[in-house]
DNA sequence: GCTATATTTCCATAATTATGGAAATATAGT
DNA sequence: ACTATATTTCCATAATTATGGAAATATAGC
């Protein structure tokens, strides 16, 4: 994953409407909610969550899907585990140091 | 970990240039960095940079010693593995489904 | 086509965050 | 005390993000 679509998905999460929304859709399982029970659930207003809704959309990190009159939306999986891999792998902090042999590119300071 | 924290946390990464600090510091190991050094190494000006260590510092991601004239700064392993393990256990995006009992609180839609 | 419900768009406003130069402060060697 | 280097603070400015009411759009039942 670049850098910029880690920072992306972690700007999309870093706001607590948003981290509240996606954890409601983790845990409602891959059928996903209407919006309109989200913004009941969380007391979010409906243009104010569609807003959030979007912009959780954009990053990737749920879908939607038209049912009648309902729009579902669930969280993706696939790009959370994604998010969560680059974490470990990029800046992780195990209990055994990380990446013990790649270096921050630092060049020597010259005189 | 409350939710808030884990925003805090989250917003303190959303951002390109506190991200590759925050890598850049995970690599260096624990004895981190001089900011001098990583204003150099990541071509950030020092009063941006001293602007972006003051908002990882504060959300605890990081953490900084004098040495002399040169200030080190160093990653917060075990802020960054809270951070995971939140995410992993309320936003996870497993295989498996992950907290398959836990429902998202619906209040039923009453007519 | 009318009505009711669901969701989004539009919009103005407010709040937060980012940028980098210049000046201030700190530290240590001479 | 003077000098050099390291880092932060100050400041103005710009850019981005968040909020929610009102209006617009979509969908479906009658």
């Amino acid at each position: 994953m670049e850098i910029k679509h880690a920072v992306t998905l972690l700007a999309s999460l870093a706001q607590e409407a948003r981290l509240e929304i996606f954890r409601c859709l983790v845990q409602a399982g891959p059928d996903g909610l209407a919006a309109g029970i989200i913004s009941q659930t969380l007391q979010i207003p409906s243009s104010t969550l569609s807003f959030h809704l979007k912009e959780l959309s954009h990053a990737g990190l749920i879908s939607a899907r038209q049912e009648s009159r309902f729009i579902y939306y669930s969280a993706n999986y696939d790009s959370m585990n994604a998010l969560l891999a680059y974490l470990t792998e990029n800046c992780c902090a195990g209990e055994s140091p990380c990446c013990p042999d790649v270096q921050c590119q630092v060049t020597p300071i010259k005189e």
